[in-house]
DNA sequence: CGTCTATCCTGTGGGC
DNA sequence: TGCCCACAGGATAGAC
């Protein structure tokens, strides 16, 4: 399931290669791709444009196209993008012809074809004519990128406060910070020493810090492993990804804890499948009917 | 408003 | 061996 270190690799990958090509051909082949838009006319929009740049914003990939149009494209699941493949994958969805000036000048161009597959077809695919409207839409629904500066531990606590859903859950949450799923808010979870069923708001500011360090140290990890093959996600040449190899707790359960030894549990968490060590990351008290009879001051 | 659940979808794998 | 069903989960709509 690409994540932000996942679409992060598929956008180095494909970006020198796409830049500057031109698009020949559009076929939708599955219109829930681009649904609710018509798959004729997101065809039509992007046929005869040039590529100026391909770019990530959360798990969001951005096309950006000759004269400011933009096409928004999320793989969920199990989206794929292969570039020029010997030949078409199962679960096609969408394939993009494109085409460069050959280098030779002359007439000819070269040309090759990306395929987008999706087995799970949860993928989705957008036209935005004008790029602020881009700009908004994404505005509106995802938070800071938690790789860049202005994702802060202050900020993260601010937004946690008064929080009483589980931590996980908020990481999950693309308008608190954008890029983070299941994996990697697992990882980061233990790396902090932080239950994902913790109270969001009972977090103090040095957990926060933590959390957030252990969270960039998780994403960096993934990038570096050019992303997690758990199942369906491919680089662009269909090769798989080596972070799946390196996951300290997701998808372990039963195995020891890379820190303690103790046995690594799998959990539900915010209707996820959740992966800890119960010893690492100590469970929150459960709460009992009449505790606490007085709360603590809250902070300001 | 905040939180939780169901929904979309289909390949996979456990159980019998 | 083969069938059936639960399960996986990112984002979002709707319930409460």
């Amino acid at each position: 399931m690409p994540e932000l270190p996942e679409v992060e690799t598929l956008v180095r990958q494909l970006r020198p290669l796409v830049r500057g090509a031109r698009i020949e051909r559009a076929s939708i082949i599955d219109p829930r791709w681009c649904a609710p838009q018509q798959p004729a006319a997101v065809a039509a929009a992007l046929t005869g444009l040039r590529i100026e740049e391909l770019s990530r914003r959360g798990k969001y990939l951005i096309w950006r196209l000759e004269g400011g149009r933009c096409l928004l494209q999320h793989l969920r699941m199990t989206g794929v993008i292969l570039y020029d493949p010997p030949q078409l994958p199962a679960h096609l969805v969408a394939v993009l012809e494109l085409s460069w000036p050959d280098a030779r000048g002359a007439g000819a161009r070269r040309r090759l074809r990306l395929a987008v597959s999706d087995a799970r077809r949860f993928g989705t695919a957008e036209i935005f004519d004008d790029p602020r409207a881009l700009e908004r839409h994404l505005a509106w629904r995802l938070g800071p990128e938690p790789l860049e500066g202005s994702f802060s531990a202050a900020g993260l606590k601010a937004a946690l406060r008064g929080r009483r859903a589980p931590v996980k859950a908020l990481l999950l949450d693309q308008r608190l910070v954008a890029g983070v799923g299941n994996i990697y808010a697992d990882e980061a979870l233990f790396r902090a020493g932080i239950h994902p069923a913790r109270a969001a708001g009972s977090l103090t500011l040095a957990q926060c810090e933590a959390l957030l360090q252990a969270l960039r140290e998780a994403l960096l990890a993934g990038v570096s492993a050019r992303g997690a093959s758990i199942d369906d996600f491919r680089h662009i040449d269909g090769v798989r990804g080596s972070f799946q190899d390196r996951f300290l707790v997701h998808r372990r359960a039963g195995q020891p804890c890379p820190a303690c030894g103790g046995q690594i549990e799998k959990l539900r968490v915010a209707g996820r499948g959740t992966y800890v060590c119960a010893r690492c990351q100590p469970p929150p008290r459960r709460r009992s009917a009449g505790a606490r009879a007085a709360r603590p001051a809250p902070e300001r």
